[in-house]
DNA sequence: TATTTGAATGGACGTTCGTTCATTGTCAAG
DNA sequence: CTTGACAATGAACGAACGTCCATTCAAATA
């Protein structure tokens, strides 16, 4: 009994795999072109032909165009995380190296590439009208703010609302997102 | 005769006054546009709608709808360093002060208010795929980039290639460039 | 005043856009 | 082997796009 269940689960879970492959394959797809062509030049015709499936998949999985540049953002912004806060982990907890590890891990070949810039400026410049990119835009700056903040503090033994503490982590802030705008 | 031919040239001015004004006012149209929403936003149809003139006038003017855009662009760039370089030539010519203009001056109400900025990120987006517009984007980078190495060479009597000296111009400019872009 | 010039108009054109949906292909279940 | 469920297809659609150009109209010249 137990086994016929896990059978059925696994044959069925071909299914979800498959679908959950074609809807993977329409991100990437999405993020491919939007790193060489702008969001503009990110159709339905040119999406689909890239990722070799067919025009209506698009709206099989995400029920308009616009939706799945959301999930194009969002993919985005996760697999940004997943970098930097597995180099920060793997860092020590003492507050001095710790902002070593994390200004590293911002900075590291995993996060700042060509692609991924050229992906986040095209979603940062579209954000002004779609405010849906601006969440996943916003929200590197947000949690990155918050983590400069606490280990400021901690570094400082000041409480994370000091001015002098939130100064100098916008500072910090500052001068890393401007060595990603000038890269 | 030369009273007749000065009235000549006055009446003919009133063509090309008017020619130059419904120009400008597409490039006004096009970002006040672009401000609010982004390029795709401006499309033809709302262009020659927000400028009161009519269809034709683009591609009597720029020959195509991208040209408008680049013209745009530059006017956008152009406007920024009249703005800047007008504050930095008031400033004393002692490099430390007029360093601080210069910081000042870039970080200055005329060129960093919010629709300077969504235009600015908007072009930026856009220059991966766009090579015209990343020449005026990249142009505020590069001159910004001299006149800061160059000061600073003044400041610390080196020589403006040496490496410290450009560390400190880039890291500079690296902060303004976040700040910017966090505003 | 009559003629010429060129700025300005706006309807029409072909293309491409995002979306829809009747149909097909493919497995698991009965 | 048949059936039911659902992933996947791609032709067709109306809307919107950028471009074009025959036409209009006002200003400059003779």
């Amino acid at each position: 009994m137990e086994l016929i269940e896990q059978t059925h689960a696994t044959e069925q879970n071909k299914r979800v795999a498959s679908k959950a492959r074609s809807r993977q394959a329409l991100i990437d797809a999405t993020l491919d072109i939007i790193a060489e062509d702008g969001i503009a030049g990110a159709s339905v015709s040119r999406i689909v032909k890239k990722s070799g499936l067919s025009r209506g998949m698009i709206h099989l999985h995400f029920d308009s165009k616009e939706k799945l540049l959301v999930e194009a953002a969002r993919f985005m912004a996760e697999d940004y995380y997943r970098n930097l806060f597995q180099l920060i982990d793997a860092a020590p907890a003492m507050p001095a190296q710790r902002l070593i590890a994390m200004i590293e891990a911002d900075l590291d070949e995993g996060s700042l590439n060509a692609k991924a810039i050229a992906i986040w400026f095209a979603f940062r410049g579209a954000a002004r009208s779609h405010n849906e990119f601006a969440r996943y835009s916003d929200t590197r700056d947000r949690r990155l703010r918050d983590l400069f903040t606490t280990t400021f503090a901690e570094l400082t033994d000041l409480s994370a609302d000091t001015a002098e503490v939130v100064d100098v982590a916008n500072g910090t802030i500052a001068l890393m997102e401007g060595m990603w705008a000038d890269f």
